[in-house]
DNA sequence: ATCTTGACTTGCC
DNA sequence: CGGCAAGCCAAGA
């Protein structure tokens, strides 16, 4: 269990009830801008303790593949739950629903302080 | 040690 | 809109 997962973990478990965040800017609150590709590898190891269906990709679309242990149908019914929408084609509005984290999570999870001071965003806001 | 893969993202046609 | 390459980091072969 590497200090990056255990972030990624942390990070996850503070995304809130009906909001969404991209891989990306999980990785991003973890500290490392560009591991978006772990973050997946990590939802598919631990997705059963985790709220894993709040994590889509950026451009608002479910990712999940296949052959995962999970499916887009089941992310799509749980998000709609918490009242996010999701169309047939498993888009999701992301900017309407997107989670930013606020400055004492950041603290929490210690994200290096210019994340804050330069007030970085997910990629692409 | 080296190479491939992936629930990703971005940039460049 | 769509495809493709590159960057990233960890896991597995």
């Amino acid at each position: 269990m590497t200090p990056f997962k255990q972030k990624v973990i942390e990070i996850i478990r503070l995304i809130p009830y009906g909001r969404v965040a991209s891989y990306g800017q999980v990785a991003l609150y973890a500290g490392s801008p560009r591991a978006a590709r772990e973050v997946g590898w990590i939802l598919n190891e631990h997705g059963k303790d985790l709220p894993w269906w709040r994590v889509i990709n950026k451009q608002g679309y479910l990712s999940i593949r296949g052959g995962s242990t999970y499916d887009k149908s089941l992310q799509k019914k749980l998000l709609e739950a918490e009242g996010v929408e999701v169309s047939e084609d498993f888009e999701v509005p992301i900017e309407k629903y997107r989670w930013i984290i606020t400055p004492e999570e950041a603290q929490r999870v210690k994200l290096p302080e210019d994340y804050l001071e330069n007030k970085i965003r997910p990629m692409g806001l």
